[in-house]
RNA sequence: GGCAUCGUGGCCGAGUGGCUAGGCGCAGCUCUGCAAAAGCUUGUACAGCGGUUCGAAUCCGCUCGAUGCCUCCA
């Protein structure tokens, strides 16, 4: 039997503002489909963090045993720097000023994004489509707009008319807004505005004779609007109607608002059944920014190679301080917050090592059933990761004591508790234990373990100076001598 | 200015109409030649002011503050 008929899995709908029983379109299938990355410069450390969100969510329905159609775009083309009528294209624009292709542009910032989720643990997507790949379905639903009376052509660029879907379909549902309002508030639009109304998004823009990114269409020579790539993507690989839709909460309005309205107006009926979003990570209590300085790459952590934080942390680490807080709320990063972490990572990982090497009973002081339904209740209510590491701890507690010979455990027991936390904390949590494996670890371990003896000889010496030498200088090295009873063990830190 | 979210102990962060997560720090203890490391034990906090209620940090109103969106941004 498939874990998720005996899960009851509720799910926060943005949609809907509720916590909702999540129920796929198909049973035991489930589309999801999220808003990747615009490939013009390095991956944002917040950006990271929504697509950890639904990395964890992604890992999380596999577990329960669903089939997941997980499809994460990358944005190639389409995404203007303004909404003004000399918008330019991001990548367009970092390629003017670096000197390069548009596609190399693609290809260097692709590469970065791949290569810091491989560093964060991040299981592929099943589909990672391109913009530039569908101009084909983006062009078929523009034309399908337009024969329904939803869009406009003029001089070249063809958009959205949304006071005309809105006096049929409710345009800013999903963001709680009202057309009225909105109008209130916009500035007026320029003479030479070829829009209707400034709420009106361009489906397909014209590109000037000098712009290199340009597809044909049937309205001349062009580029696909930002909001149309992912209603053609998201349809095509997942159908008209599909599961989930995630992304960052600030693509609620307008993308998210824009996607709902370009399906309603193609297919006639609302694309998404569960809308997720992930909500944002700032720094130092301010919104990360690179006009302000407050800003941090992801590689830059990992390396310590910056002026904001005290050391470098491991992806891993990086990863249990976004996990351990829910992904609706904002996050706030901070060195503390980060070294708060990397001990509690540390001391995770080493109640999990341990219980290979614990000692089996005939009784269990820990009821391994009813913490193990704690920890599904945890994930299955809009997937607290927080309290699930809760949970993991009370795990931990119980694994010291029995080491300390203060609680027991039966074999079975055991197993079941290894089985339960491995799941949890690799799979659903992708989390990673410190990598001894160095090729050279035998080595060093090999002369760490003279100087030990060494250390060991002049103790029982009473020669402190020299013990004391040898494990100052260990430690100044980054190699942590730990005492023990049974003896003297080390940890490179 | 409009829309939205939020304000929890020294710090980070869950939760929720009564039973008060967790991590880090601090303190105590165990271990130790001394430390460190590790482990155990320990914390009645919920922006302010009103209101609803037998009972609110949790619901309602107002005030103050923060963040996001409205304009490129996850």
């Amino acid at each position: 039997m498939q874990l998720y008929l005996s899960q009851t899995l509720k799910i926060h709908n943005s949609l809907s503002g509720k916590k909702e029983i999540f129920k796929p379109l198909n049973e035991g299938h489930i589309g999801m489909y999220v808003c990747g990355p615009t490939v013009y410069s390095n991956v944002h450390l917040g950006n990271c963090r929504t697509f950890m969100s639904f990395d964890m969510i992604f890992r999380y329905f596999k577990h329960l045993g669903y089939k997941v159609r997980y499809v994460r775009n990358i944005t190639d083309a389409g995404h203007l720097v303004d909404d003004a009528e000399d918008g330019e294209d991001k990548i367009a624009k970092k390629a003017r000023l670096e000197k390069l292709e548009p596609m190399e542009v693609v290809q260097r910032y692709t590469v970065d994004f791949h290569n810091i989720l491989q560093k964060f643990n991040f299981l592929p997507p099943s589909i990672e489509p391109t913009a530039t790949g569908h101009i084909i379905e983006q062009i078929e639903i523009i034309k399908d707009i337009l024969e329904k009376g939803y869009g406009y052509e003029k001089n070249g660029s063809v958009y959205f008319d949304v006071a005309k879907f809105n006096e049929t379909h409710e345009y800013g549902k999903l963001s709680g807004r009202k057309l009225e309002d909105m109008i209130a508030n916009t500035r007026e639009l320029t003479a030479q505005d070829e829009k209707k109304n400034p709420q009106d998004f361009a489906l397909w823009k014209k590109a000037e004779p000098q712009h290199i990114m340009r597809w044909p269409s049937p309205w001349g020579d062009g580029f696909p609007g930002w909001h149309l790539e992912c209603t053609a993507m998201s349809t095509k690989y997942l159908g008209e109607t599909f599961d989930i839709h995630g992304g960052g909460m600030d693509l609620k309005f307008p993308h998210h608002e824009c996607e709902i309205a370009q399906a309603e107006a193609s297919n006639g009926h609302s694309p998404v059944r569960y809308w997720l979003h992930a909500n944002m990570l700032t720094m130092n209590g301010k919104k990360m920014a690179k006009s302000t300085g407050n800003n941090i790459l992801p590689g830059e952590i990992f390396t310590g190679d910056n002026d904001i934080l005290s050391k470098a942390f491991s992806p891993s680490v990086v990863r249990f301080f976004m996990m351990q807080a829910h992904y609706t709320s904002i996050l706030d990063l901070s060195d503390d917050a980060l070294l708060a972490s990397e001990k509690g990572h540390h001391k995770l990982m080493d109640a999990l090592n341990a219980i290979d090497n614990l000692e089996t009973g005939n009784t269990s002081d820990f009821d391994i059933a009813n913490w193990k339904r704690e920890c599904y209740s945890a994930m299955n209510d809009d997937f607290n990761t927080p309290i699930l590491i809760a949970k993991m701890f009370d795990a931990v507690k119980h694994i010291n004591l029995i080491k300390e010979n203060q609680q027991s455990i039966t074999k079975g027991d055991k197993k079941e508790l290894q089985a339960t936390l491995n799941a949890f904390v690799f799979d659903v949590l992708g989390l990673e234990g410190k990598s001894n494996s160095d090729s050279d670890s035998g080595k060093l371990s090999g002369v760490v373990e003279l100087l030990i003896q060494l250390r060991k000889d002049a103790r029982d010496n009473k020669d402190f100076a020299t013990s004391d030498k040898i494990r100052d200088q260990l430690a100044a090295l980054g190699i942590q001598l730990n005492d023990g009873k049974d003896g003297t063990t080390f940890n490179v830190i």
